[in-house]
DNA sequence: AGAAACCCTCTAGTTACTCTAGAGTCAAGA
DNA sequence: TCTTGACTCTAGAGTAACTAGAGGGTTTCT
């Protein structure tokens, strides 16, 4: 194998973690890759290529499910354009629901802002007094207290590269 | 206690889900409950009021740890209000930037979409090379590839209550 | 009395990683 | 040649916020 390059330094190629890269391998995005003498991971352009399609991907929000079954797509011999393109759209579909929701979510948040500033002086706090009516300044609450679907992950702190 | 709820009936009060109570209890969310004879869990008034405070804040998408430092300030005999106040500003300015990046994204994608669109006749997949090129039909592409906070939580279908 | 509906604890699984421990490999400098 | 340091290996545990299941006990209804 020509320009074999060592799991740091697709990781530096790719800006993706090593760590990511092996858990990329195990969760079946990456193939194995050829291995040193001295049992290292050896990398090819194709697999360069192959782990940049996928950080991109993860860069637009897909989760690896959606990335595994685009990277069947790539490999088949006839690429089914169509397939990709509903994945594609569904995709999208997500993403502008939860736009939606994360703005009726941030409307809420406002008008319970607003309640404190509003009694500011008063002896107690009109944020926990909205909260825990529930109401929060507005009539239509059933819709958010219900299984809408949303984003429970941790707000991670950002790595510096 | 007059009143006395057990966990199912609680979860009816709340449409929230036993094993979630449960849950929320062992995370330090409410405290231990009291018990009958037989071992089940038996809630007051006051833990009703608190399991709806709990689920109201989930419904504004705060994280389990922003919950519970909020029910300290409510546990705290001198409401400090510009803590709260400022716990709210924190999460608001979360969910805006969550939207702003999730409508950088909707514009990436659809840039995308309309690759495939273009090319439909060809031979291969604009989405396809659209993703390996990294470029999705725009210059910009930097700002997304990087350590951008983003929720990895699965798609959970929505179940009916 | 027996069945259905409820409750209990404990464990493991989910996503997409991240981190650690404990060990092995490799290239450069003293 | 030895050593130091940077890199790599595997395996396992931890993260958030639950959800699901096993294998039992309790209550309620008929």
């Amino acid at each position: 194998m020509r320009n074999a390059l060592k799991i740091g330094e697709l990781a530096k190629h790719t800006g993706c973690d090593v760590a990511t890269i092996r858990y990329y391998e195990q969760a079946g995005l990456l193939p194995k890759p050829a291995r040193s003498d001295g049992n290292f991971r050896l990398y090819g352009d194709s697999q360069v290529e192959r782990l940049a399609l996928i950080r991109r991907c993860r860069s637009l929000d897909m989760t690896l499910l959606e990335i595994r079954t685009l990277l069947r797509f790539c490999d088949a011999p006839e690429r089914n354009c169509g397939d990709v393109n509903a994945l594609l759209e569904e995709h999208i579909s997500h993403v502008a629901d939860r736009i939606a929701e994360l703005r009726r979510l941030e409307k809420e948040l406002k008008n319970l802002r607003r309640l404190c500033q509003d009694t500011q002086a008063a002896k107690h706090c009109g944020i926990l007094e909205g909260l825990s009516k529930g109401a929060a300044g507005s009539r239509r609450r059933k819709a958010l207290v219900g299984h809408v679907h949303r984003a429970h992950a941790p707000r991670r702190k950002a790595k510096s590269a």
